[in-house]
DNA sequence: CTGAAAGCGCTAACAC
DNA sequence: GTGTTAGCGCTTTCAG
């Protein structure tokens, strides 16, 4: 375990470079308005020196850490199961990254975390915080509110009471599902089952709402309540089956929940896309190439979403510091998916 | 974009509670040593202000963060797709929790990253760092020690000349790898093929040495390198089938590897485990109970390892903190593994 | 262009 | 027990 040595202080600098704090904290921030031996003389002390600047006497007067904190409100940490999240957090990370800005990843396991979290960020340890995968009854956005930190969501929050200047990017679930239902009626489908996703999220919800769309008066024996993970489309496919036994396609909710869909058909002797055809949602390339047969599926760039979060909480920041804003406080965003056409429908 | 109030500060709770900042910081720090009717002041008065104290000022004096940085060195942003990183994050995340300590996640993408890491922990924004998957040639374990950061290393560090007090928390690989062989052998096998992961970190290495224990004059043809994705164990299969057709059983380095050979020999008509048999090392739930046939492997306890890593690393802290410390530093640890039957050998 | 001085909000001795 | 007083290391007016 390395052993602490005790850091040079701006006052150490200064003094082996025979000038006053004020310059040198000058030099370390740009240099702009110091003559050029001086700042040479600086460069040259605080390199021998090895000194970097303590941060928290920095955000002490500053206000300002440089740092967004990333919250996903997933229980029991499936968030690295799911390759959604990895590639919104790929997405954030190089937005933040390319601002130099640090990611601070805050996981909530259960209940108790909720106050460490809120905490953390009332703590002022974050400029910001870029918040996911909420459900109806989540108590986090609550709290965020109430420690006061800028935020932007990752899909559209479910809140009834829809509060002032809540800002968020979202794929268009409802628009994709449409088009993915469309699609399998364009293929002669009629008996078109959906398994959804976990109804208490709002992407769930505008999937299932978007299948509506199309199939005005569908069968309700038709739609099943999936949790968006494969074991949830096994159970739910087993139940249609069993419902209906006569369903010639399925529009799932994910992915994940298809790839488990495509299992259970597969073992009760359907062919896909012959007896049954399948369309999945998200094109997470691992799962929707990898299935047999590869799914088709809608796209929706996930990797973007993060990047547009970051983005977004960033640019509301600066308008923060720039007094009353130049610009327009940022909004909400909710970016088109398209259907990934592939061998399951 | 929620809106940022002013804080109220220490100062105004005091003025509130007609005490002084001395007495609000005590009992904002656990209460000892004020009396009864005054810490009920102070909390009141809390309570009305929504105080919460300023984490910046803090640290200042305090130099404590309550705050450990997880460093993951892989490029690329491999980390999501592979369930190891998940289930270490979260036992360290677990362990971290419990003790009060905030996770920062930090992730380098690739070369520019490292300086900014470098910056980052040697501004004394956390208490210590938890490093992993190092390659052979990684200069962020340099970077680290000139940062002054306490550290524990997941996995044993690769470097040449082994430094001084380097605490890493290790699996056995190479006893891990030894049973797998030893079970193959046991299984009446003889020509025994490896496929080795990424020869430029530890592990791998350990795992071939391992297998090597037992094969002791093993035909070098039947030792290919992969590099723990399942590609590469699709790729290292084939080159093993076209260079020896005749062998009857594979030990792969990892699970994903082992899916990826699977896949490949069943491609070639091979069956698994009558023709070839196969073990694979990691026991990653996911992958190896859904694998055609499940596979037979080395289990290690990923999440515990996590765990024990912050463990290590906290009680180091406290050790700091206790000036010469009353426990030994600590020290690095090698968990045992156990060897998993399933039906794919 | 450079330096002196005043805090940022908090904790920790040290008095009372 | 409680209050007073110094700073922690840095940025930022404000003089010069």
């Amino acid at each position: 375990m390395t052993e602490t040595a005790p850091r040079p202080t701006l006052e150490a600098v200064a003094a082996r470079a025979g000038v006053s704090r004020a310059t040198v904290s000058r030099v370390v921030n740009g240099g702009d308005g110091v003559r050029e031996p001086l700042v040479e003389r600086v460069r040259k002390a605080v390199e021998e020196l090895g000194y970097v600047p303590n941060q928290a006497a920095r955000s002490l007067v500053t206000r300002r850490h440089d740092a967004v904190a990333v919250v996903v409100a997933e229980p029991e940490t499936r968030v690295f199961a799911d390759p959604f999240f990895a590639l919104q957090l790929r997405g954030i990370s190089k937005e933040l990254t390319a601002h130099d800005n640090q990611l601070v990843l805050l996981l909530t396991e259960g209940r108790d975390d909720h106050a460490r979290v809120g905490r953390y960020l009332a703590g002022g340890h974050v400029d910001g915080a870029l918040v996911f995968s909420l459900h109806l009854d989540d108590p986090l956005p609550g709290l965020i509110q109430r420690a006061g930190v800028p935020t932007v969501f990752g899909g559209r929050p479910g809140w009834s009471g829809d509060r002032q200047g809540v800002v968020y990017v979202d794929s268009d679930n409802r628009g994709g599902a449409r088009d993915a239902v469309r699609h399998l009626v364009g293929l002669g489908r009629s008996r078109i089952a959906h398994i959804a996703g976990a109804l208490d999220q709002t992407s769930a919800v505008d999937r299932l709402d978007g299948y509506r769309d199309v199939m005005v008066d569908a069968d309700p024996r038709l739609i099943v309540e999936g949790d968006f993970t494969p074991a949830g489309g096994e159970r739910a496919m087993r139940e249609l089956l069993a419902r209906c036994p006569d369903l010639d396609a399925v529009f799932a909710a994910n992915d994940l929940t298809a790839s488990g869909a495509l299992r259970v058909l597969r073992e009760s002797g359907r062919r896909v896309p012959d007896d049954v055809a399948v369309v999945g949602f998200d094109d997470m390339l691992p799962v929707a190439e990898q299935t047999d047969p590869p799914l088709t599926t809608v796209r929706q760039d996930i990797e973007e979403m993060g990047r547009l979060m970051a983005r977004l909480l960033l640019r509301g920041l600066d308008r923060h510091v720039g007094e009353q804003g130049i610009g327009a406080a940022p909004s909400s965003v909710v970016l088109p998916t398209t259907l990934v056409r592939r061998a399951s429908a």
